[in-house]
DNA sequence: TGCCCCTGTCATAAAACCGTCATATTTCTG
DNA sequence: CAGAAATATGACGGTTTTATGACAGGGGCA
């Protein structure tokens, strides 16, 4: 068996925290529980949770600073983050979202749901551990660095690989150019946006001399995203 | 009516085989049996049943490896599994719960149980989450930004979707074509009214091409609703 | 060094979208 | 039923956003 999963819960309100570290230890979960967006920042740094519950109501440090912090270390880059939202304000959570969180629930939740939702982000992020990822027709091979359509080899350049990498992990979900050049490039390099329509046009183009279907939707005013099915 | 959810069985023993057939075709389901892992791999992925129970113990290919693989495929990722162990394998529960499973149950088990923990997972599993809006047979993900009606995809634009959106968020309700410009469009711009009406009936337009009925409700003199049914 | 692959940026073409208007159609009122 | 009021529809021009093709710089490697 593996050794269970860490869980930083970071959430200011005393109620919620001891519901949701009864909750998660319930559920099989190691949990962490700090109440400010600092000790957060640091425990998530020092502890490598593999997933963080982040409240978006914070003192000294808000959640969504929190959230651009994490996603601003390369250490902590790939933590999976939900956050929790009270209920009403959605601009919160569409920047929350904008902002990279993976899954967001809104408070009053029930434990039984934030469980299961849990589960669902653990499993979609731990996508590919065996090395490849499929959707589609399209596979990916993360060891060998080789993409396969429909069973023909398709060479890809490095970004191309890393952008279709990203996109099949997050399958369906629209990304915004500022997105995916953070996710993608980095947060440290500074390219032009067009820049991604370049790339994705790239891509296209390779990945479509097979035939079949573009899998990549353009959404427009918001960004891309990669559907395997119709 | 829908047409009635499909499940997948995979089943080694024989005479539980039959008994969950029986039961869940008496329950209304749609049940298809396999009786090895590799079988039940390939019709998972050729019937996208709506639900799989899949035994713990089978012969050439292990229930945890189906699941495994079947939480790898873009195609079969989200549907929900329930696992059927036997009695005291502790372990194989939690890898299974560990693995993706959405429940399990111990064998023996009665099948009135059974079938009402299947109501149950199906119907967590419909209801979707936060990020999803839902009114009759119209979809609205915002996640992934995309719109099915009665399954099949539908395209908007940034306002229609808008438009849209706000109306689901609120069906029922009324909204006056002033409204309707402050909180789809915005308190700073200044557009016709009749403007509303325009894409009001570009929004009819892509909505209905499936040919359902209208589920936009004019009022006279008053302004727009959103009526998921009759 | 010279070649080749990869990248980022531009200019331009091509789409997609938006707001408005003129006109047809429907609904209401008396 | 006539006339008025409100909504539906089709078309159009302008604007924004995306797609595309071309190009030059950078870097690895023989």
């Amino acid at each position: 068996m593996t050794r269970s999963k860490k869980i930083l819960v970071i959430e200011d309100e005393k109620d919620i925290q001891t519901l949701l570290q009864y909750n998660l230890q319930q559920a099989g979960y190691d949990a962490v529980v700090c109440e400010n967006g600092e000790d957060g920042l640091w425990l998530a740094i020092e502890h490598k949770p593999d997933l963080i519950l982040l409240d978006w109501m914070l003192p000294l440090l808000s959640g969504i600073e929190v959230l651009r912090q994490l996603r601003n270390r390369s250490d902590t880059r790939e933590i999976p983050v939900m956050m929790l939202t009270a209920r009403g304000e959605e601009g919160d959570r569409l920047r929350g979202l904008d902002g990279g969180a993976d899954d967001y629930v809104t408070k009053p939740f029930s434990p039984a749901e934030l469980v299961a939702r849990i589960k669902a982000v653990l499993r979609r992020h731990s996508r590919g551990y065996d090395g490849r990822l499929t959707g589609g027709d399209i596979e990916l091979d993360l060891e060998q660095k080789r993409v396969l359509r429909d069973g023909t080899s398709i060479h890809l350049g490095p970004t191309e690989f890393r952008l279709l990498e990203h996109f099949m992990r997050n399958q369906g979900r629209v990304y915004s150019r500022d997105q995916l050049l953070d996710s993608v490039w980095g947060d440290d390099v500074y390219v032009g946006m067009r820049t991604v329509d370049v790339h994705i046009r790239r891509l296209r183009k390779a990945i479509n001399i097979t035939g079949g279907p573009d899998v990549i939707r353009t959404v427009r005013s918001m960004g891309y995203a990669f559907d395997a099915k119709a």
